[in-house]
Formats: structure tokens, C-alpha cells, sequence
DNA sequence: GCAATATTGACAAATTACTTGTCAATATTG
DNA sequence: CAATATTGACAAGTAATTTGTCAATATTGC
């Protein structure tokens, strides 16, 4: 039958990437004693960020509790510390201990070695005109899809 | 602090497009009743693919247990036929109905307007490369992770 | 053919990664 | 200062999927 477009090819594509790259990591996460949503945690932060629970959950649109959750256990484990946050004395800001910038550091290392892998052989050229499509097409997405609240 | 390799960003942004056209998908697929397990297999079978419960299992990577509820359910609801397995009497293998052909078509079909908004203004050529790129990744990566047998 | 081994479908329970609901405490704002 | 909103904590619910188990039946190696 007629051939899939290049569109439809991309999307599936990044659905494919995703489950691969995902279990890659969750590998690689999980000998350190992480999960996936503890990661995304550590690289809201990274290096130097401070943000407030909600901050995190809304950026990473996911909701507040769950980010409550992961925010306690990174905070029990020292990988992150506490700062009074200005703007709402309740809800202090999070940013990374020395820990906890050295563990990221080190996953980021580890994925950049994977990363070398996967990329191998790919031009420059073109994972940069990748890297600018997929970026046009997060924008698009984003600038129609981004108007939701919740709680 | 330093800049995030184009390869970095590739990575993060197929994370973040996958998380956002899942939803997209999904509030779609809901209007037609199916979950996106379900589309996953109309897919492996569209147009005119015939295959048994754990072959579709393996290729999807997923439990073969999970594609059978699956497949039972499509089955079920006259998406899918099963006919005779000539390499195994006790596993038939499915095809989609033209109920389930045409009920593709129409995600597909509907997909696309998606698609042509998310790659509204990216020029053919950059999708072309983005979608080689892609699949040169994909391929890497399948050549050194596929390797597991599970059950 | 026939015995040993493997595969399959069915079902149940467990797991993961969240969301949603609720509430009291405390903030912020008008 | 009163009305309203936000936050953290905790509980319960949910969706998608895995893992475990088993009996039935296939396939295979001889």
C-alpha cells in the first residue's frame, strides 16, 4: 500500500526512540538507586537551580504531589537541600548538594557515553538540522497545547 | 554552566515530544474507545500484516500475556479476525477485519491533520533529514540492545 | 511414533508511576 | 484583618504493564 510520509515516519520514530532510550536509561538509573521521575528532578536543578515544589511539577507537567514525593525522598537521601524561598514562606526552594550535582554529573556522563553510541556515525550537520526540527516541532506543539491547569 | 551538546538536546526534546504527542493520541484514541495498546497492535497488523500473539508481543517488546488481553479484546470487538497458524496449531494468527482496517485508516487519517500542524513551516528537507537521522539511531540502537528474551 | 521439552492462552496477583481527593496549616491578597 | 489561595502530607484510586502459575497442547529430537 502507499508508503508512510516522512511526518508520520518522525513521529513513529520518536515513540520507538523514547521506549528504547527509556529502558537504556532506567538501566542505568536504577544501579544507582533512581527512577526515572528522580532524574528529571536532578535535571530540573542542574547545575544551580532553585525551585519550589510546585515550580518542578508545573514545569515538568506532572502533578504537585507526585513531585512532593520524589522531592522528599531526594531530600532524605542528601542529594538535595532546602532554602527559604522568598516568595512563599510555606514552600521552600530545592536546589542540588554537592552530592547531588556529582550524581547528576555522573549520570550525565554515563548517558553521554550512550549517547556516542547512538549517534555514531551521524553527521554533525544533521544532528543539528534534528535537533532544530525537533525543536521547531516541541514549540508548535507547545504554543497550542499548553493551556491547562489542575488542583 | 557549559551548553548541552546538540546531542544532549536531541535526546531530551524526543523525551519531551513523546510525552506530548501521547497526549494528543490519547485524547483521540479515547474518542474511539481504544487505549493506546490497542492502536499499537491495529498498527503491527495495518494494512495487511497477519501475526500471532507473541510475535506481535516480541516485536511491540512488551509481555506476550499483555497483547493477548489485547488482542482478545479487538478480537472481540470485530477489529480483528483470526484464521488458522500453519507453524502452530495452538496459536492463531490475526488480520484485521475491514471494520479494523478502516477504523485505522481513520486514526491515521485524523493523526495527520495532528501531524500537518506539528510540522506546520518546517521545510520537507529538514524532516527528510530528521527522519534519517532518527532511523540511523534507531538502527544503532537496536543492533546492540535487542538481545533479551523474556518468559 | 513417542517421550521430553517448549509454547501458548488464560487467569490472577503484583508493580510502577503516576493522578485525584481531602484536609488542616499557613500564606498571600484585597 | 478577613477572604481566598497555596502548600505539604497523606490516602486512595487508576492505567498500563509485568510476573507468576498452570493445564493444554505443540513441537522436537530421537
Amino acid at each position: 500500500m502507499q508508503a508512510p510520509s516522512s511526518q508520520y515516519e518522525v513521529t513513529w520514530l520518536i515513540r520507538r526512540l523514547f521506549r528504547a532510550m527509556a529502558q537504556l536509561a532506567d538501566n542505568y538509573l536504577r544501579a544507582h538507586g533512581l527512577a526515572a521521575a528522580d532524574r528529571a528532578v536532578l535535571e530540573f536543578l542542574y547545575p544551580d537551580e532553585t525551585l519550589a515544589v510546585p515550580e518542578i511539577a508545573s514545569r515538568n507537567q506532572v502533578s504537585r504531589q507526585h513531585i512532593q514525593v520524589t522531592v522528599n525522598a531526594l531530600l532524605e537521601d542528601g542529594f538535595l537541600q532546602s532554602r527559604p524561598n522568598p516568595r512563599h514562606k510555606r514552600s521552600p526552594l530545592f536546589a542540588l548538594t554537592h552530592v547531588g550535582r556529582e550524581l547528576f554529573r555522573k549520570i550525565r556522563a554515563a548517558e553521554t557515553e550512550l549517547l556516542n553510541q547512538l549517534f555514531a556515525d551521524i553527521p554533525a550537520d544533521d544532528i543539528e538540522c534534528t535537533r532544530r526540527t525537533l525543536q521547531a516541532m516541541y514549540f508548535h506543539n507547545l504554543a497550542q497545547g499548553d493551556t491547562h491547569e489542575s488542583d
